[in-house]
RNA sequence: GGGCGAUUAGCUCAGUUGGUUAGAGCGUCUGGUUUACACCCAGAAGGUCAGUGGUUCGAAUCCACUAUCGCCCACCA
C-alpha cells in the first residue's frame, strides 16, 4: 500500500500543528456531566516572571500524563492553568531593569501608581512567553479557564477569604520581630530566608558582674538585662540583684535573672538581651515583661534617638567605632577571630536581614475556631488532621512525616509584605488630618512609614474608605502565598458558589516540586478547610486535593542544581524540544525519575527517548506498508487471529494494558512508561513485527496491536501518536479516543506460554547462528580465495554471504532485484528451519522437570522442618497444597508444550 | 543540635507487599545490517546491591550499628 511517510519523525514539523488541531477542537475544554467522573489538577501557576524551567517543563510533563490518561478513561478531566504574580520576585526583577535604566530608585521616583504599571507591562510580556511554553510541551490544559494570581475575582477571593478571618479575628495585627531587608525595604517571612557561613569577629566585654560574648556589640547600647542559667553555679549568686555598669555611653543600670533557655557551655554562659533585634530575645522580653526598644532605624543605621556618637552611623562603621571605644575603656577582654556563624540573607536579593519590631498583620494559627469533626480546632489542628486521618495523602509518603514536623513547629504567620506588586491589604486606619498629610506626601510610603508616625488606632476591614474620619489604606500588599493558597478553589469561582466549585472540588492531584510543601501546599490545605468550612461544606468537601504528587529537582549531570548562572550544566528545555521534540523531553523527564527523588538530566538521556520516537513512528510506518488500504477499515474481531504471534503478542498487550493502567492509578509514570516503552521495542517490534515479516501476515491482528500501542503510548507521547493516529484513522482525533480496555477473551495462556518458549530458543539461535556465520564466512572465504587470508577482500564478505545464501535457495544470482517474498521467505527458513532442527524437546523437557523435583523436594523440606517447629502437629500438612497443584500443573502444561512443538 | 533521605554495572537510575540466575538506558567490546528504523538488529563483558551483625527456609528489600554523601528544620548571646 502507498503510504507517503517520511522515514524519520520530524518533532518541530509536526508539533505546532498538533497542538493547533487539539486546542480548535475542544478537547481541552471539559463539558460539566454529572454522569461522568469528574478528573481535575490545578496546575501550580508558574511565576510570572519569564522563562519555564526544567522544574516547570517536569510539572507540565507529569500532570499531562495524568489528565490524558483520565480523559482517555472518559472522565470529566479539567486542567486549569494560570499564572502567579509572584510579588517580591516580580518586583524585585523589574525594579532591577529600572534601575539598570538609569531610575536610581524607582519607589521614591516613580511612586507607586507608575511603579505598578511598569511591573504590569512587564508581566503582560512575560505571561505570553509562559503560554507559548507550556503549549510547546504539549500540556493539554483548557485555556478557556486561565487565571492568573491578580484577576480582579481572585481579589475578590482573597479579600473574602481576608474578611473571614479578620471577623473571626484569625488575622491581628501585632508588634512582633520580623524579618526586616533594610535593601528591599520590606518584611521576609521565616521561610524565605536562607543562610549564609559566615567568619566573623566575636567579641568578648567586661559587662559589669560577668563577661558576655557578642558578634554585634553595635545593637548593645541599651542592654540592662543579663540573663545566666539559674543552675549555673558561677552566676546562681547573681540572680535577682542588680548592678551599676560601665558601658559603651556612659553608666547603665542592669539587673541578671535567671532562665533555663541559656546554653550554659556556650560562651561564657551569661549573656544580655537585646529584645527588638533577636527573636529569642524578643520572647523573653514578653516572658520577663521587658521593654523594647529600638536600636537600629529601618535603614540599617544606628537611630540618632539612641546615641549621639554613634547616631546615624551604618552598621558596619558603628561595629568598629563601638569596639574600639570599649577597647579604650579597658572593657574588651578578647576577640575571637575564627567565630563562624550564619547570617540570614533574604533568599530573594540576597540582603541581610536585620530582626526590627513591626507592627505587621498575622494569621493565628492556634486559636480554635474551626468547626471541624465537631470541635473547635486550630488551624495547627485541622492541617494535621486533613493527612493524619487520610483525607489528604502525599506521596511520596515520607513527606507525611516533614508535613507534621513542620506544622509542630509553625509560628503564627506574617501575611504583610511591603511592597506593591499584590493584593494590597483591605485594611484601613483612622488618623489625624496631620498624619494623613504626611503619608500623601510621601512616595514611597509603605508599613514601616506607619510606624514612624506612629499609626496604631482604630482599623477598618474594606476595600473602599470610609465616609466620614480621615483614613488611610494600609499600603502594604499580602503574601504571594496568601493569594496562591486560594488556587484550587478560586480558580473555580469562590467565593461565588458555582456550579464548577460544586463539581470539581476537591481537586484530584496536586502535583508540585517538594521544595514548596510548605511555601504552598500546607497553605493550600489551609485556606482551603477554612474558608469552605466557613461556607459550610462538610470536612471532606473543604480539602482542597486528595492526593498530593511531589516531584523531585531536576539536577545536572554532577547532581548540581541546574542554575543559569551556569550554562555548561544547564539546560533550556525550549532547546530540547526544538532539538529533539517536546516528546523526548517529556520522557526522559519522567521514566527513570521516582517522586521526591532528585533526577539528575542530561542531553544523551533525551536524545536516547528521540531515538525511542523514531522507533515508534518507524513501527507504525513498517505496519501500514503491509496493509492495503482496506484493511484499516476492518473491524478487529477474534476470528482473524491465526497464528502463535498473533497470540503471544495480544497476550502480552493484554497482561500490558492490565499493568499499565495499574501503574497509573497508582501514580507510577515511571514505571508505566518503562513498560510501554519495553512492550513497543522489545516484543512488538525486535519480534513480532520481525516474525510477521512475510507472506501470511496478519493485517487485522497487526492494526489492533498497532493503535492500542499508540493509546497506551499517547498519555506519555501525545505529538507523535497522534500524527501517526491521522494515518491510521481517517476521522477523529486520538486525544479524543478511549482507552483500552482488558479484555481476558485476548489472553492465551497456554499458547502464549508454547510462544514464550519458542521466543528464548530463537534468542539461542540467533547468537548460534551469529557464531555459525561468522565460521561460514571464513570458509566461504577460503573456498573462494583458496585458504589464503586477504584482509583487503575482508569488506567483500558481506557480498558473498549474500550470494551464498541465494544460491542455496536456487534464486538467481544475476543480479536482479529479489522479490519481497523470497527475502521474506529467507527470514522464515532461517528462523523455522534452525528451530525444528535445534529444539530437543526430550532435553529441554528433562531440564524442567529436572527443576520441578529440585521444588518438590524443596517443599518437603520445608514441610518437615515446620513440623520439626512445632507448626505442623501429626495431621497431614496441606499447606503447600497450592503450590503443588501449581507444579502439577506446570508439569502438564510441559508436556503439552513437548507435544505442540513437534508439530511446527 | 533535631529530622529525612541516598549508597545497586564505567555513567545515570529502576527494582511495588521479602521469593527462581538482581534489571534498563547510555558507554565499551564482538558480529550483523536483506525494502520500517545506523535515531537499527543479534550478542558479550561488566555487580561482595556501602560495611558489619541480626531476623528468616530465603534479604538489595525487614531490624540494629558504622561509614560516606545530600536535603530539610531549628539555633547561633
Amino acid at each position: 500500500m502507498e503510504f507517503q511517510i517520511e522515514k524519520a519523525y520530524e518533532a518541530k514539523k509536526y508539533e505546532d500543528k498538533i497542538y493547533e488541531k487539539w486546542e480548535k477542537s475542544g478537547a481541552f475544554s471539559p463539558k460539566i456531566d454529572k454522569k461522568k467522573k469528574p478528573f481535575i489538577i490545578s496546575m501550580p501557576p508558574p511565576n510570572a516572571t519569564g522563562q519555564l524551567h526544567l522544574g516547570h517543563a517536569t510539572m507540565l510533563a507529569v500532570e499531562d500524563i495524568m489528565i490524558r490518561y483520565h480523559r482517555m478513561k472518559g472522565d470529566c478531566s479539567l486542567w486549569l492553568p494560570g499564572t502567579d504574580h509572584a510579588a517580591i520576585a516580580t518586583q524585585s526583577v523589574v525594579e532591577k531593569q529600572l534601575q539598570k535604566g538609569g531610575i536610581k530608585n524607582p519607589r521614591k521616583d516613580l511612586g507607586r501608581e507608575k511603579l505598578i504599571n511598569e511591573i504590569k507591562k512587564f508581566v503582560l510580556e512575560s505571561q505570553s512567553t509562559i503560554r507559548n511554553q507550556v503549549r510547546k510541551m504539549g500540556a493539554s490544559c483548557d485555556w478557556k479557564r486561565e487565571k492568573y494570581t491578580l484577576d480582579e475575582d481572585m481579589n475578590l477571593a482573597v479579600n473574602t477569604l481576608f474578611k473571614y478571618m479578620y471577623e473571626d479575628k484569625l488575622i491581628y495585627r501585632g508588634g512582633r520581630i520580623v524579618n526586616w531587608d533594610p535593601n528591599m525595604q520590606t518584611t521576609v517571612a521565616d521561610d524565605e530566608m536562607e543562610y549564609i557561613e559566615e567568619k566573623a569577629k566575636f567579641y568578648y566585654f567586661q559587662y559589669g558582674p560577668v563577661v558576655i560574648g557578642t558578634a554585634r556589640p553595635e545593637t548593645k547600647f541599651l542592654d540592662k538585662v543579663i540573663v545566666v542559667h539559674p543552675k549555673d553555679k558561677r552566676y546562681k549568686k547573681l540572680i535577682g540583684k542588680e548592678f551599676d555598669i560601665e558601658w559603651i555611653d556612659g553608666k547603665i543600670k542592669a539587673k541578671v535573672i535567671g532562665d533555663e533557655c541559656v546554653d550554659m557551655k556556650l560562651g561564657t554562659g551569661a549573656m544580655t538581651i537585646t529584645p527588638a533585634h533577636s527573636l529569642v530575645d524578643f520572647e523573653l522580653a514578653r516572658k520577663y515583661k521587658l521593654g523594647t526598644e529600638q536600636i537600629i532605624d529601618f535603614d540599617g543605621k544606628i537611630r540618632v534617638e539612641v546615641s549621639k556618637d554613634f547616631g546615624g552611623m551604618p552598621i558596619e562603621k558603628a561595629r568598629e567605632k563601638i569596639v574600639e571605644k570599649l577597647d579604650k575603656k579597658g572593657l574588651l577582654v578578647k576577640i575571637d577571630e575564627e567565630y563562624i556563624h550564619n547570617i540570614s540573607v533574604n533568599y530573594r536579593g540576597k540582603g541581610i536581614i536585620e530582626p526590627q519590631v513591626m507592627k505587621q498583620w498575622f494569621i493565628d494559627v492556634n486559636k480554635k475556631v474551626i468547626d471541624w469533626k465537631g470541635k473547635k480546632c486550630s488551624i495547627k489542628q485541622v492541617l494535621q488532621d486533613t493527612v493524619r486521618s487520610k483525607m489528604i495523602e502525599i506521596i511520596p509518603k515520607r513527606f507525611e512525616k516533614i508535613y507534621f514536623h513542620w506544622i509542630d513547629n509553625l509560628k503564627d504567620w506574617c501575611i504583610s509584605r511591603q511592597i506593591w506588586w499584590g493584593h494590597q491589604l483591605p485594611i484601613w486606619y483612622k488618623v489625624s488630618p496631620e498624619q494623613e498629610k504626611a503619608f500623601k506626601a510621601k512616595k514611597d510610603v509603605s508599613s514601616f512609614f506607619l510606624e514612624i508616625l506612629g499609626i496604631d488606632g482604630e482599623t477598618h476591614y474594606g476595600t473602599e474608605k470610609p465616609k466620614s474620619g480621615n483614613w488611610i489604606r494600609d499600603p502594604d500588599t499580602l503574601d504571594t502565598w496568601f493569594s496562591s493558597a486560594l488556587w484550587t478553589f478560586a480558580t473555580l469561582g469562590w467565593p461565588e458558589k458555582t456550579k464548577e466549585l460544586e463539581y470539581f472540588h476537591p481537586t484530584n492531584v496536586l502535583e508540585t516540586g517538594y521544595d514548596i510543601l510548605f511555601f504552598w501546599v500546607a497553605r493550600m490545605i489551609l485556606a482551603s478547610t477554612y474558608a469552605l468550612r466557613k461556607d459550610g461544606l462538610n470536612e471532606e468537601s473543604t480539602i482542597p486535593f486528595k492526593t498530593v504528587y511531589l516531584h523531585g529537582l531536576i539536577r545536572d549531570r554532577h547532581g548540581k542544581k541546574m542554575s543559569k548562572s551556569n550554562p555548561e550544566t544547564c539546560i533550556d528545555p525550549l532547546d530540547m524540544i526544538k532539538k529533539y521534540g517536546a516528546d523526548a523531553l517529556r520522557l526522559s523527564l519522567v521514566i527513570g525519575s521516582s517522586p521526591g527523588n532528585d533526577m539528575r538530566l542530561y542531553e544523551e538521556k533525551i536524545a536516547g527517548y528521540r531515538n525511542f520516537i523514531n522507533k515508534i513512528w518507524n513501527a507504525t510506518r513498517f505496519g501500514l506498508m503491509n496493509i492495503e488500504k482496506d484493511d484499516l477499515k476492518k473491524e478487529f474481531e477474534g476470528g482473524m487471529i491465526k497464528t502463535f504471534a498473533d497470540k503471544w503478542i495480544l497476550t502480552k498487550l493484554q497482561n500490558l494494558i492490565k499493568e499499565v493502567d495499574k501503574d497509573l492509578e497508582k501514580q507510577r509514570l515511571s514505571d508505566a512508561g518503562t513498560k510501554i516503552y519495553e512492550f513497543l521495542w522489545g516484543q512488538c517490534c525486535d519480534w513480532y513485527l520481525e516474525t510477521s515479516k512475510g507472506d501470511d501476515k496478519n493485517p487485522a491482528v497487526l492494526i489492533f496491536v498497532l493503535k492500542s500501542t499508540l493509546k497506551l503510548l499517547h498519555p506519555f507521547v501525545p505529538f507523535v501518536t497522534e500524527k501517526l493516529w491521522e494515518y491510521l484513522e481517517k476521522d477523529g482525533d486520538l486525544i479524543a479516543e478511549d482507552w483500552p480496555i482488558y479484555d481476558k477473551n485476548l489472553v492465551f495462556k497456554e499458547d502464549s506460554k508454547t510462544m514464550e518458549l519458542i521466543h528464548e530458543v530463537i534468542s539461542k539461535i540467533r547468537s548460534i547462528r551469529a557464531e555459525l556465520k561468522v565460521e561460514a564466512s571464513k570458509k566461504i572465504h577460503a573456498t573462494i580465495y583458496g585458504g589464503k587470508y586477504a584482509p583487503h577482500l575482508e569488506e567483500k564478505r558481506d557480498t558473498i554471504m549474500r550470494m551464498a545464501r541465494l544460491e542455496s535457495l536456487d534464486i538467481s544470482k544475476k543480479g536482479e532485484k529479489v522479490p519481497q517474498s523470497k527475502v521474506a521467505f529467507v527470514q522464515k527458513i532461517e528462523i523455522y528451519l534452525p528451530l525444528k532442527d535445534m529444539i530437543d524437546t526430550q532435553k529441554e523437557r528433562k531440564r524442567l522437570e529436572g527443576e520441578f523435583s529440585n521444588i518438590e523436594s524443596f517443599i518437603k523440606g520445608l514441610e518437615s522442618k515446620l513440623a520439626n517447629k512445632g507448626f505442623i502437629k501429626n495431621a497431614p500438612s496441606n499447606v503447600f497444597d497450592s503450590e503443588k497443584q501449581k507444579l502439577k500443573k506446570a508439569q502438564e502444561t510441559l508436556k503439552s508444550i513437548s507435544e505442540q512443538l513437534k508439530n511446527i
